[in-house]
DNA sequence: CTATCTTTAGAACGATCGTTTCAAACGTTC
DNA sequence: GAACGTTTGAAACGATCGTTCTAAAGATAG
């Protein structure tokens, strides 16, 4: 019987609450130091040091570096998907197609990045520090990790997007979905949102800022998809035209 | 007459232009090296094979990594400064204070990007790149460098800015000012308007889509600056409370 | 208990980092 | 040519990197 029957309790599973508690204070670890300090710049012993175990115990459990950063990864930021999908699900079910503005599609990719990680553990902003650590750190593994992570997610916001202005062509719709990131993952790593104190990793948020942050980015977003012209034109100036023109003259 | 008399030429002035040759390919070298990978992911042997040369070279001519970096980015980065100084400058002469507009403000900041090191010796977007890696890269010494060259300029575009909405206070012009260079620098960063052939580094300007980031940008200023709700309520909906009320059903 | 497997700490390995040293090459001035 | 300061290449230094090795501690089963 010590290996033809199923060996019961032999195997020790791995989700165990009180058994992997190494192993949870490593991806504790990984997550708010790449955070902070990105890829290059998170030591193994660094990572060790504040789990307070060796840097033995880290490789025994994840393998590499690599794969102690995407199983952290991988779990901490599967969440954030999932409030994501519950907002545009719940988005998509309350109201006919037509009556789905920008604003409510980009506030469904916004709004959870700031709910996220309230259920959680840590302190509060490392969440959101870690998403746009995967859109600002360069080495190659980290770009992996953001497109398993997050490129399934923006092709479903995509196709959402592209059934609010079904007669834009979807190219035009990916460049400002993709200038509408640029905003969000500045405002992220920048800190803009969290305003007390002047510190910006700490204090609490702002909800005007988050309000400011959407309506920066559906504005944008419309400015490129409805085309220019469409949103104040009050000076009696043609925007785009102005701005050509100054250029222009530049010699 | 050895040392009391003016010495003539017996200190090189190091401005000769065939005496820095190797000082100049390590400028070449640092600025290309550090775009790419980060400071980080930018060592000192890496840059001496460019340049062709040792590492002690790098170290006599400049003493540190962190001053190399330094030296570099001052002389490289300030003709930038000088092309967006000189759209502001041409901007304020040309029409009198009320008749600018934001997009012609944020013109007069993004367009010189493009514009700049079309005179140098590099390929391309090698400045582009240079200048987002300034902002995404977290060494302190990549902040310090960042504040130096740009913080000055940035002061200077706040001012006008607050010129051009003289109603709104500057806290709210500020936030709207960092919002919309969060979408420039991921446009640069990502390489979105270099569309050609697909690839990020490569391939021509695409003036529209430079259009369309002016575009962006000015009108997720607007949005913020002059209060959402006013520049399309087309489908009877107010943008903020719409997105609000998704965002407070969530459980 | 013993036997076995899992987990951990500590030391060590090879590679690479920024930096330093040292001597040879170079250019300039007498 | 001799003397001198400037510049460069090659080697080496100490520190730190990711990773591996080894042996001891802890848990579990018979």
């Amino acid at each position: 019987m010590s290996s033809t029957s199923i060996p019961l309790s032999s195997i020790r599973e791995p989700n165990c609450s009180e058994e992997g508690d190494t192993k949870a204070r490593l991806l504790d670890a990984v997550v708010e130091i790449f955070a902070d300090r990105g890829f290059h710049a998170t030591s193994m012993r660094a990572i060790a040091r504040r789990a307070g175990t060796g840097v033995s115990a880290a490789h025994y459990h994840f393998g590499s570096k690599e794969e102690l950063l995407r199983t952290a990864l991988r779990e901490r930021a599967a969440p954030l998907n999932s409030l994501r999908l519950q907002h545009l699900e719940r988005l998509e079910a309350q109201a006919e197609e037509n009556s789905v503005t920008v604003e409510d599609v980009l506030g469904a990719f916004i709004r959870p990045i700031f709910e996220w990680g309230a259920e959680a553990s840590q302190p509060n902003p490392v969440f959101q520090r870690l998403a746009a650590r995967l859109y600002v750190d360069s080495p190659a593994v980290v770009e992996e990790i953001r497109i398993e992570i997050f490129e399934s997610i923006m092709r479903r916001f995509q196709r959402t997007l592209e059934g609010v202005s079904p007669e834009t062509d979807s190219q035009r719709i990916e460049l400002a979905f993709q200038l509408a990131l640029g905003v969000i993952i500045h405002t992220i790593s920048r800190g803009l949102v969290w305003c007390e104190g002047g510190e910006v990793g700490r204090g609490g948020l702002d909800p005007e800022r988050i309000d400011a942050l959407v309506n920066f980015s559906a504005a944008g977003y419309r400015a490129v998809v409805e085309g220019s012209g469409e949103y104040d034109l009050s000076d009696g100036r043609d925007a785009k035209s102005g701005v050509s023109a100054v250029a222009e003259d530049i010699p």
